[in-house]
Formats: C-alpha cells, structure tokens, sequence
DNA sequence: GCCAGGATGTTA
DNA sequence: AACATCCTGGCG
C-alpha cells in the first residue's frame, strides 16, 4: 500500500512512479501501465491554468483525492491531487492492465476485446464504474480503494497525448512492453 | 494498421 | 468555442 506521503513528491515523478503499481478499486483490480503528469502552475494544458474551478479544488482538497471530471461530454477522467513542497499538481490515470474484477468489467463495457476494456482515461473509468460520485475520494483512507507500488517496472516517456498546448512536456509515462496501452509510445 | 467523422455536454 | 475521448466504418 501507499505511504501516506507518497502525494506529496512533484507530480511527475508520481506519475512515473505509478507505472506497475497495482491498483484496486471496489473489487476490480489491475496494473497501472499509463499516466500523465499535470502542473497546477505554469502548466498550460492543465485545468488550474483555464477553470477556476480547480483552482479551488487543488486549494479545499488534500494530496490523494480524487479529481474526477467530464469530458467531451461523455467520459469520465480520473487524475489525482498531488500537493507538495515543490508545488501541487495531478496524475490522470491512463490505462490500465486489468487483473481482477474481470466480468464487471466487461459487463460495464460492453463487447470489446479484453485488452481493451481499461486501455485509455475514458474506458478505465467506465471499466471499473469510475464517475462523479467519487470525486473528492481518498485513496489513502478508503477501505475498498489502494494501490500498491512494483518494486521495479520498464517506463517510457513521451509527450502527452490530446492536448494543444505544452506538447513538449515528456509527461505522459507508460510501460512499452503493455498490449493495453491507450497509444503506442513509438 | 491508419484516418475521418460523429456522438455528447460542461466550462468559461 | 474548446475540449486530458471513444467508436465505427472506410480503406487498403
């Protein structure tokens, strides 16, 4: 399980940390295989830069909650705050490797193809009933919720994906050897 | 495998 | 108007 300080540590190094963490959530469970990192200042991509909305979430919310928003109208997008001394930002959950809760899974996705029931922001969140009723969840004081860091994974870098601005930042991570990657990293 | 187009609605 | 996406169908 997660050590109580792991938020705390600059975003980007979080979200690389996160690469091979299992994740478990309400009986589902998997590998996290994609992530990007967010800044909260400077960032233009990030939502503190354009909604004031997260601008107030990152200052009435603790490292480890949940920032779930909708996008394009019709997915939801999990990230999670991250605060430290070196400033505060998030880590959207990409992709996951499914490992358990397999059924459910397919159940809430409908007919695709098993590597792809949690291979993008939009089908993980839909994959393990991930929507707006769990924003502001903790990870780290909820029962049914936890994730547990490898102690070693291969990580790649490469620029974010589905943005137009800060398109140079490296923050998208991901482990290349994962067939459920949302995008190919090559 | 790649690309185009449409679905869908919140935010500001 | 833009948007941290996904699916389908066309093409080869």
């Amino acid at each position: 399980m997660l050590k109580a300080n792991f938020f705390t540590a600059d975003s980007v190094e979080c979200a690389r940390k996160l690469i091979g963490a299992t994740l478990e959530w309400k009986g589902c469970a998997g590998k996290i295989v994609e992530t990007e990192a967010y800044h909260a200042e400077g960032d233009e991509a990030c939502h503190t830069f354009f909604r004031p909305s997260a601008r107030v979430f990152v200052d009435q919310h603790q490292a480890g909650d949940a920032y779930v928003y909708i996008n394009y109208g019709m997915h939801w997008l999990f990230n999670i705050l991250v605060k430290g001394p070196s400033g505060n930002g998030f880590v959207l959950i990409r992709a996951v490797e499914p490992s358990a809760g397999i059924e459910a899974m397919r159940e809430r996705r409908g007919s695709v193809q098993d590597k792809l029931l949690a291979a993008g922001p939009g089908r993980f969140t839909k994959a393990f009933g991930i929507n707006g009723d769990d924003h502001g969840a903790n990870f780290l004081s909820s029962k049914t919720c936890s994730i547990t860091l490898a102690k070693n994974s291969n990580v790649i870098a490469g620029p974010r994906i589905g943005i137009s601005k800060a398109t140079d930042l490296m923050w998208r991570f991901g482990d290349p050897d994962s067939k459920c990657l949302s995008k190919s990293f090559r």
